[in-house]
DNA sequence: GTCTATACTTCGATAGAC
DNA sequence: GTCTATCGAAGTATAGAC
């Protein structure tokens, strides 16, 4: 799916890869999109308690935008955004845990600017939530589709200094994995 | 490609629709990846007259944030990201051309920045470049892949009342396509 | 340029034996 | 559960006649 992308996943690859029979995989699965939608959902359980973890962390900013900007998951994301695109199937499951994604984000937001001080008229928590998104997903677009990264560093430096007036430097080295 | 994706555009359906015979495609382009080809061509040849046309207007943010916000094409280029993703022949062509788009965006915001005084070491303009893209891209996405939007008019009306403050009201109607 | 014909590959999904 | 066997559909691309 990485190398590929989702087009490229067929029952017979997948039972190739599993030293099985492609029938196994309709077996179990019946349909590719149920193979899919299994995918996605382990994903996504991964992907909140991430997260919640990151925003329970003692530098909750740091943690979301080094989280949000973890290369590992964005290229599979992009992926299980553009089979929603084309499957309707998929669609709604995919919508709702980006809704999920979001709503979690929103409330650790919250509690942190509020806790800084920050007037939620000038700078508005959800507002925070999805300039952030916005950017840590179309760096990682730009870079992990097109090979491209003219402007990240400044951009990347931009955003940190504004992290880094709230939280101070970062205390622990990046961490781990993505959104949906 | 806006309704099923790039890899539903086979020459079978590309010469049904034109009441030709799939042979007929493979005269003219040969492979698929050269269709592919010409028809990105094409698309960025309009676009950068466009957002040449955009910066050129007496309201240059007003116009690019419209442009780059324009749903029209926004689908379709996020199908030649997807095919950029997984075709390498493709990859090279459409990076470079996303670099001429923010190379001529950069050096119009830097006029218009300029103009109204803007510190440049507080405010990069190749950021508020990049930043400006992440935010009309990631919108879009979320709109029209998953059909998602908590939080979109609340980004949007951040992002135009800094505009605003530079240019004031918008004085004409939102106008036509996008980026790449 | 446009056609017919065709070689070759890969896919999703099911039926039915064991 | 796992297998064999298989249907039917769709794809890319080329050769060669007209």
């Amino acid at each position: 799916m990485l190398e590929e992308g989702y087009a490229a996943v067929t029952s017979r690859r997948v039972a190739a890869k599993a030293n099985l029979k492609p029938q196994l995989v309709h077996y179990y699965f019946r349909t590719m999109d149920d193979l899919f939608l299994a995918i996605h959902r382990r994903r996504v359980a991964e992907g909140m308690e991430r997260q919640a973890r990151a925003l329970a962390s003692d530098q909750p900013l740091w943690a979301l935008w080094d989280y949000s900007r973890d290369p590992r998951g964005m290229a599979l994301t992009m992926e299980f955004i553009a089979l929603a695109n084309h499957r309707k199937a998929i669609r709604a499951e995919i919508a709702s845990s980006a809704e999920r994604f979001r709503a979690e984000q929103l409330s650790g937001f919250q509690s942190v600017l509020r806790k800084h001080g920050i007037d939620p008229g000038a700078y508005p928590p959800i507002v925070c939530t999805v300039v952030l998104s916005s950017i840590s997903r179309f760096l990682g677009i730009e870079h992990e589709a097109l090979g491209i990264s003219s402007g990240h560093a400044e951009t990347v430096a931009f955003v940190e200094r504004f992290i880094r007036r709230l939280e101070g430097d970062r205390s622990a080295a990046p961490a781990d994995e993505e959104t949906v």
